[in-house]
DNA sequence: TATGAATGAGCGTTCATTCAT
DNA sequence: TATGAATGAACGCTCATTCAT
């Protein structure tokens, strides 16, 4: 009786995030407002925040889920031996991250600038992130003069700026790629005499 | 004649960008309100938006303007020779941008991330924000093996990374500076074999 | 339970009506504003919203009630033996649809000159007119070369242009009825030899 | 002198009219924005009004002309002999007046509900239109046993209510000749037995 | 769990018109 | 005459969230 129940409750979760996505799909990330996912999930309003903390909870699942899936793929390749390899790794997932700015704020919310106590999906996702460039870095190590942990929070660091310039009228000729490489070259390789 | 009416135009601005900041002081910088301004300020709302675009140019407008009284102190002062004072230095900076979440928010939306056609003030300060480093720099280089310019753009990477986390509930425990410091060490003073 | 729910939502909507009523009462069509009303039903502006398309919609409401009201008065009597009496059945409708300038004007763009997609309350009071009209015609035909429908159509037509002349500043001397009875007797009784 | 000033002033108010042309040209009379009149004319706001009651006032001049031009073909052409040739030789005014929404209203409220003290050029051009018809039914009288005025007249309101129709969602797929003929016939036409 | 009506609090808009210079 | 900044007075909208059933 309780696992029907749970089943139930699972079947009704499930068609909501996937109205969310089907709504994501067609018309970006900013075009998911409740009213139209529970009209595609044919539930009440309620119904969605029974099982969701708020709307930005979803938001931030769906966005995190997306994020794993692009570190799943870092995952499995081999770390960067230059910073140029490393740039042209981290693309797919810096794609993502700006392909809305709405998409861009809500990760920035949720990352460094998370307010919630608990810590959601995009934050488990940087927190993966940062341990992905450690590993890269323990592997083969760029800088040996500080912690892995700390270069890796650098890359991420210029990840973000290299990002956020994309946005920027005075700087989105650049492209994030042309961004990043200087600075994952300055911070990773310093050449000091 | 132009001149006379001109004066008009800048006397009824002034008195709604006064109205705005006394609201600020009294209350903060999210209570500005709309409505409110314009009662203080004994204009019609139609008057508010001849003068600014929507609300957040306004926001923007006194945010920079903030900022920039910031920068004015940080340009009377010599340039830092250590880290540590170079964190002490942006401090005061920091704390106002981190006043408020929300002020933390508009800057990020409106500075690196302005996706707006016009620069606005916010963006023009963070312009004239990585100047002063640079300038720093020129005068007390860090490091000789990139430029004064991206040594700049770093600092500012990493300023934000640490006001960042003021906000995340995981490590706000940590303050500002404590955070910049091993930062600014790790970009700065690269110890490298 | 869909109905007790239902009983809620016909009663906010019932408070919606008849603080806008109360508001008519005592000030005047013209006066109904939409902040108005909703502080006498004590809702929220949102809940005006998620009943009445507009204010206008609420307005149609109103106002093609009234309209059925007179309609009813007039369903009762018997049909009008000469166009003398039919304007003087006619005359109380006529006086409220005059009653007041922008009334008049929200009938015109409601009824006849209805651009919307769904036909309004006054849309149908109108059919109804017409309904009622071509009932009289049909117990005491004036004319029996046309069908009571087309003479309904007239008789309507020729109301409005009276009414309509109330607002001239050429033509307000002449009461409705000393406008009307010319028309009605030139179209319900013609003498051709 | 007085003549130099007369004629500026001709010149301007000539600049305005033909700018309000231009946009209704381009977008239509209801796009006809003082904004955009004194912004193509090249002069400030309040030289509009200097020269104009209100804005209503040039959109009544400008569509009071336009049906003039109308009138001046009507009157070119010998009087119509059947109702259908009326009907006829209406349409091409009366689908100027039902060109847009905006205008027919417009036309309604000027005509027979004017409001002004002064008969303005639609009042003037309607006015103009009962004595033309009037004319006609001098030179081809219908009826006998009322004044060609107060066939004119007739002729105006079937015109009017013909022309509404097609606004109306119920009755829009009616062309307006198809629904005025048997107004006419039954107005023009009474087959008393 | 599910429902869905109701909430709320302010923003942005509109644009003809006025009036001091 | 000409100027153009300022006015006004609501309307419509937004939409995530709550809560009584």
């Amino acid at each position: 009786m309780a696992k029907a129940i749970q089943k139930r409750t699972l079947e009704t979760r499930a068609r909501l995030v996937s109205a969310a996505k089907e709504i994501i799909r067609e018309n970006g990330f900013k075009a998911m407002r409740v009213e139209e996912v529970v009209l595609r999930a044919g539930t009440a309003k309620g119904t969605f925040f029974a099982h969701f903390q708020d709307k930005d909870a979803l938001m931030d699942l769906i966005i995190g889920e997306q994020i794993n899936e692009f570190l799943d793929q870092l995952h499995t390749q081999p770390a960067p031996q230059t910073t140029a390899q490393m740039a042209d790794m981290l693309m797919p997932l810096c794609r993502f991250m700006t392909c809305e700015r709405y998409v861009f704020d809500v990760i920035l919310r949720y990352s460094g600038a998370a307010a919630q106590e608990e810590v959601g999906p995009i934050a488990t996702s940087f927190g993966r992130q940062i341990e992905i460039f450690t590993e890269w870095l323990y592997r083969h190590p760029f800088r040996r003069d500080i912690s892995p942990d700390l270069q890796a929070e650098g890359i991420h660091s210029f990840m973000i700026q290299a990002m956020a310039l994309k946005f920027c009228a005075l700087h989105n000729a650049t492209s994030i790629t042309d961004r990043l490489v200087p600075y994952l070259d300055a911070w990773l390789c310093p050449k000091v005499a």
